[in-house]
Order: structure tokens, then sequence, then C-alpha cells
DNA sequence: TGCCCTATGCAACGGAAGTGCATTATTTGC
DNA sequence: GCAAATAATGCACTTCCGTTGCATAGGGCA
């Protein structure tokens, strides 16, 4: 993770174009995130910035949700994820959500984007408003040693 | 002891039928619970026996989960809920789990037993061993209001 | 009655999310 | 370029809930 100081990068311009002020500290945290492929929590974030602040990532995090490139995930373990999410989400019932896979040998949770979530029947006059999936299990890479 | 025992009423039933002592706060609870159509937390019991202990609470309502007669339920918003199981359930994921609505109106939740949860698909590999299924938004009750 | 096992009650702990506020950095107006 | 305004950061502290340790009480049984 180094960088950071050459000119108006990509990391930059995802930030900008989701009128987040591109920070050092947020470019790092949305880097460290891009090269994720699973499910990250605050504290990850803080175990791997040592130095800084927990308020700061925190609120980092916070702000990268509030301005829509990521998602919060509960995953059942007490402790919220983040996940960046994909282009052209909208974190929309419909059309964006999808379902999240925690594996309790490595307990890593990961998104399942491959597959949608199955229309849900609801009783009479329930209106859904949003959806939360979570699949506990082995994940396949636990699953294949 | 030769006493006629006088005989169990349907609650001491129940809980006899799951190895669990029929005490008079279980049995107190048990009958909460039985009466409430909703997901019930902790803080919930303890707000109706303003007068017993937390933790004897607590420990009932984990006993009733360890025992079977009782499902605790993740409903996204941090507060762990209970609701008693079905006749029968054993808790399974193909046969006995239930999707939970959350009201973000009334902020209740409740178990929809009406509807099984519809079959997952996962990539290869995984193995699902649980699912955990939260729909939120308005519930009947509030949307006929 | 005395023993043992369980249930209960009180207190304290722990993890994690969130907030108040002073300080520092950055933008904006001039 | 400078000063005021605005936004981000850092530190301390709080709150909320779940959970545990430990001492005491109660109830079945020899
Ligand atoms: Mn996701
Ligand atoms: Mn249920
Ligand atoms: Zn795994
Ligand atoms: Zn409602």
């Amino acid at each position: 993770m180094n960088e950071i100081r050459t000119a108006p990068n990509k990391y930059e311009k995802i930030l900008e174009n989701n009128n987040i002020k591109p920070t050092a500290m947020r470019l790092l945290v949305l880097q460290f995130l891009l090269n994720k492929n699973v499910a990250t929590s605050l504290t990850d974030v803080e175990n791997y910035f040592a130095k800084s602040d927990r308020t700061t990532l925190y609120r980092t995090l916070k702000t990268f949700v509030e301005k829509g490139i990521s998602h919060k995930i509960d995953d059942g373990t007490g402790i919220t994820k983040y996940a960046l999410c994909e282009d052209n989400c909208r974190c929309e019932i419909d059309t964006d959500l999808h379902l999240h896979f925690h594996c309790t040998k490595c307990s890593e949770t990961v998104c399942i984007t491959e597959y949608k979530i199955p229309p849900i029947h609801l009783p009479k006059d329930y209106i859904a408003e949003n959806v939360n999936l979570v699949v506990k299990g082995i994940c396949d890479k636990c699953n294949s040693k």
C-alpha cells in the first residue's frame, strides 16, 4: 500500500464520483477494501491500520455506506461487516440485494452476488422493504481442504 | 412420598416433556411467551416480571432454547428475540426454519411460519447448514391503519 | 437431618457501536 | 497570501446488551 501520492488515480476518482472527499485515510481504507474479497469488520480495518484511530475508521466506513459505495452486512456474528458494492449498485431490494454466506470454519463472510435472493412470499398486507439473508455453513475453500 | 401429586397442568407438562424442571419462574416465563404472538426480548420479559432478576430470566430463555422448546431470533436490531417453537419443531433447516418479519413502524418481530424459506442456490462447494432470513417492512397491522 | 445438585440473585465484566468535544487540516472568500 | 469557515480527525467517554463468577437458597433424597 504505497502508491497514494501518484496524481488523480482510480481510487480518488471512485471517491470523488460519489461525493466523498479523498482524504489520505479514506483512500487507504478504500484500497484495503478493494483488495479484500471478503466482508470486513471495523476491527479488521483497525488491525490493518494499526496506527490510526478507531473512530476515524468507523466514520470512514459509515461515510462509505451513506454515500453508497459500500454496504453494511449483518451476518449474525454480532460484528458488523462492510463490503464495497458492485458497480451500479443502488442497494435496491429487487435488483441489488444478495445473500451473504458466513463460514463457520474460517469465520469469513462473503457476498454471494452470483444468485439473486429468491422472491419472498409474505402473508396478506405485509410490505417488504428490505431483506437480509444469511446462510451459514462451510465455504468452498474450507470444503475443498 | 405416597401422596397423590397434583396433576401437572399443561405448562408443567410442556417443560417436563422437554426435561426442564418446572420451577415457578420457568412456568411464568413459559406462560408469558405462550400468550405473546410476537418475538420477545430479554428486556421484554424483564419488564413484565419487574421484580425478578435479569440473569435468571436470561438463563431461563437460554434453557428453553437449549432444550428445544424455543428458538432464538436475530432480527437485525441487535436485540436477541425469542419465540416458542411450533409443535414437533426440531429447528431443522429444511423443515422448520421460517422467515422473520420485523416491522419498522411498530418495531415488532414475528415468525412467518405460513411459508417456508425458498430453496437457496449457492455456488459450487458451498454447504448450507443454517439460514437466517429477515424481512423488514410494514406489518399487516400497521399497514391497515 | 444432612447432603448434593440445581436454580437463583447480585455484581461485575466485555465487546462493540456510537457520541461530545477539542484539535487539526482543508477549503473558501477576500 | 491571509483569515474565516467548514470538514476531518483523535481522544475520551458512554451506552447497550449479552454473558459470567460466585455466593446463597431451595428442594429431592438417603
Ligand atoms: Mn454483500
Ligand atoms: Mn421464529
Ligand atoms: Zn471457510
Ligand atoms: Zn408493525
